[in-house]
DNA sequence: AGCACGCCGACT
DNA sequence: GTCGGCGTGCTC
């Protein structure tokens, strides 16, 4: 018997099957991990991905299977067809996407399962006593003895007896040997989230729409096929509408996995599911103790769970008889991966629910340009829960120009009319969001004199203010610098901050209201583990009555309490180099107005803009999502990107200026050579061109770039393929990567 | 990726 | 004369 192994090395020279003999008696499956003689060196890793009866090359080359790393296959069968898949359209080696597949933590055996000692009393009722008896002149078998009949289940571990009782070692053997106990050990499992309390238990009566939409979904899940898009405001109740539909997946015998954007989201989910919903739930995202995350794997894969919540990588999980893959918050750029293998969690769901017979359901209050268009295509089947639960209103918004405040001599923070929708809902006792999108406390410091900006010595960036430690801190390398007391061009001591960051609303806030407690949370609040589920913790507590963040704070979070939202500055993020920057603004807005008046009161979002006119806030003031989608498609139809094109881009990094000028030169005469070639694919082509990129420097390196735009078609793969080849041609002290659809063009 | 094989410069 | 530089090539 032959098998064929994929090794565990991620280069393109290899990156193709190699046939191994199967040692007379060796039981080995498709998807086992094993340890293989490669070249002059022993033990490199591989996955065996095909087993056959005969071999067609002289059985002198072929090499013998040295061992099995687990008994059981570490890649499903499944998998392995995913694995190819992620190999085909992004561009990695068959190996790279087959390391998605297993922790991290098992390659290079790096981890073992946890085992501890335990001990179990065998004797019982009459027995016991008598037992019992016997050891009446020995306290420490005496007290073994009584301490296990009281545990549950009449067993312990021995570092629990043992922390009772002290060392009791010997007594325990002595008490073995005499047939009182017995000593096995047996493996620890490291439970995740294992806390986390039970929210209410009792199913809330559905609303009209939930039981629309779930009339749809429930029958496509019976049947084992179906693609949804589930467009619902915030506050409709799509939790709920996602327990009922995993439960009935669950009560068919099978199984679901749950994507949500984050990984500070999975405690909240974690929590609906386990306290609704009897079957367990796993965990599996990066974010996870090496130990945690190979044991909640190994529950999986052993099927003893029925659903699996997670963040992006979760989408591999080694489930059997998938049902249904819901992907909640569907818009979130999170599902993409940057790293190689760059694959979509969105496309890779779709891909395993057509290879489980399963369900794909994606959701969202904003649902991506792309998803949209496909449901209107007919791809996905769209279902709409337009109303919020218990008709709750969404909440009043009011769009403040701030053109106007500044030109009526308002240059605080807050408009006149922001401050007294604050002051009211503090007056009355409420709590209130305030989002601000820049962490720090100005953006940018600046000379009144000449307008010298402060920049960063290695990138070319202004630095933004902190107020914390009063420096000026780069956030794209970190750097630290004090702030100039004069302008290092002109001498003047006009300076001056400009823009907007968490920091100063905090500080104007404690100006404007001193007796009002607030809570900052933005990346310098969040550093230390758990920091993020503290503050949240403390908010919903009422220990504050503002809560001031960034992005950090617009998804998923559900506060009753909190009636009044401000947006201080809705455009921020609308003029960022980013084609996608109209998308993420509308997106945004929508989510941090969705956190407004989610209980009995209705809510108010304050949202103060220079660009009052633009569509995106517009149609976010609204809550209009339809005339958002249209107005966006029209745009990018015109400007071609997106989700009518693909972009690709290779970056190019060096710290030698001219060095990197070269080899983005020589890379785009490459890519264009790969053109000139192939002439059918010239007219699909909407730009190509080789320019410094939007930030030349970021710390130190020098960067330029290559960008490509192309019609998204099947046969254009082969240009992003070439793209992405040609990223991988090794260029001395020049650092190349490929970007496919970046989240950011900086 | 790793590591050996192989053909040219400055050293005990 | 050798030790060792890292260019090229192969791995069932």
């Amino acid at each position: 018997m032959y098998c064929q192994v994929i090794v565990d090395i991620a280069h393109e020279d290899v990156d193709r099957v190699f046939t191994y003999r199967i040692p007379d008696g060796m039981q080995l499956e498709i998807g086992m991990r094993v340890h293989v003689p490669f070249g002059h060196r022993k033990d490199i890793e591989g996955v065996i991905v095909e087993i056959t009866d005969t071999c067609d090359l002289p059985d002198a080359r072929v090499r013998e299977i040295k061992e099995a790393l687990e008994d059981y296959p570490a890649v499903l069968p499944e998998l392995i067809g995913i694995a190819r898949y992620i190999k085909a359209h992004t561009f990695c080696t068959l190996s790279q996407a087959l390391r998605l597949m297993y922790p991290a933590q098992m390659r290079g055996q790096r981890i073992r399962e946890k085992k501890q000692q335990a001990v179990r009393l065998l004797l019982k009722d009459a027995a016991y006593s008598e037992g019992l008896a016997r050891q009446k002149r020995a306290p420490r078998r005496y007290a073994i003895l009584e301490e296990l009949n009281g545990a549950e289940g009449h067993e312990l571990l021995v570092s629990e007896l043992c922390n009772r009782l002290g060392n009791c070692r010997d007594a325990l053997r002595a008490l073995d040997t005499a047939g009182a106990i017995e000593i096995y050990t047996r493996e620890l499992q490291r439970k995740p989230y294992n806390e986390i309390e039970a929210l209410s238990e009792k199913d809330p009566v559905l609303t009209e729409q939930q039981e629309t939409v779930l009339s749809q979904i429930l029958p496509a899940i019976d049947k084992g096929s179906g693609q949804f898009l589930l467009y619902g405001v915030t506050g409709s109740g799509k939790t709920e509408v996602f327990i009922r539909a995993v439960r009935h997946t669950a009560r068919l015998g099978k199984t679901a996995i749950v994507l949500v954007p984050e990984i500070a989201l999975t405690p909240q989910m974690v929590a609906w599911f386990r306290s609704r919903f009897g079957e367990d739930a796993a965990v599996l995202h990066s974010r996870l103790s090496a130990g945690e995350r190979f044991d909640e794997w190994r529950r999986i894969r052993r099927g003893e769970v029925h659903v699996v919540i997670g963040a992006r990588s979760a989408i591999f999980a080694p489930l059997t008889n998938i049902g249904l893959i819901i992907i909640d918050e569907e818009h979130e750029q999170s599902y993409n991966s940057d790293t190689t293998p760059q694959y979509d969690a969105r496309v890779v769901g779709q891909q395993r629910c057509i290879s489980s017979n399963a369900v794909l359901l994606l959701a969202s209050a904003t649902p991506s340009m792309r998803s949209f268009a496909m449901a209107g295509r007919g791809d996905y089947t769209l279902l709409e829960m337009p109303q919020r639960v218990h008709g709750r209103p969404l909440p009043d918004v009011h769009i403040i120009d701030m053109r106007r405040e500044l030109t009526m001599g308002n240059k605080s923070v807050f408009s006149a009319q922001m401050l007294t929708g604050l002051t009211h809902c503090i007056e009355s006792g409420k709590q209130a969001i305030l989002f601000v999108n820049r962490r720090g406390f100005a953006t940018f410091v600046s000379c009144r004199n000449c307008g010298y900006v402060v920049h960063c010595e290695h990138c070319d960036v202004s630095m933004t203010y902190h107020s914390v430690g009063n420096t000026l801190r780069c956030h794209y390398c970190g750097q630290e610098a004090p702030v100039p007391e004069t302008c290092p061009k002109c001498g003047s001591t006009h300076i001056k901050y400009f823009g907007i960051g968490t920091q100063r609303v905090e500080d104007e806030m404690h100006k404007l209201f001193p007796n009002v407690t607030t809570l900052r949370m933005d990346n310098d609040t969040t550093q230390q583990k758990d920091a993020h589920a503290i503050l949240l913790r403390r908010f919903q507590r009422k220990e504050a009555q503002v809560l001031i963040g960034t992005q950090m704070i617009a998804k998923g979070l559900d506060f009753p309490d909190v009636t009044m939202v401000g947006i201080v500055a809705a455009d921020a993020m609308l003029n960022l180099p980013d084609y996608r920057s109209a998308e993420k603004t509308f997106q945004l807005l929508t989510q941090v107005a969705g956190r407004a008046g989610r209980a009995d009161a209705k809510g108010e979002v304050f949202l103060q803009t220079y660009t009052p006119e633009h569509y995106a806030i517009q149609s976010a003031s609204r809550q209009d999502y339809r005339a958002f989608f249209e107005a966006e498609m029209a745009r990018r139809r015109q400007i071609k990107y997106p989700p009518f094109t693909v972009i690709v881009r290779n970056i190019y990094e060096s710290l030698d200026e001219e060095k990197v000028h070269v080899s983005a030169q020589s890379g785009f005469d490459l890519i264009q050579a790969f053109f000139d070639r192939r002439q059918y694919l010239q007219k699909y082509i909407v730009y190509l061109r080789v320019m410094p990129c939007p930030i030349y420097r970021i710390k130190d390196k020098f960067r330029w770039e290559v960008l490509l735009g192309i019609i998204d078609i099947p046969v254009c793969e082969e240009a992003v393929g070439k793209m992405s080849e040609i990223s991988g041609i090794p260029i001395e002290n020049v650092a190349v990567l490929c970007q496919i659809n970046p989240s950011s063009l900086m």
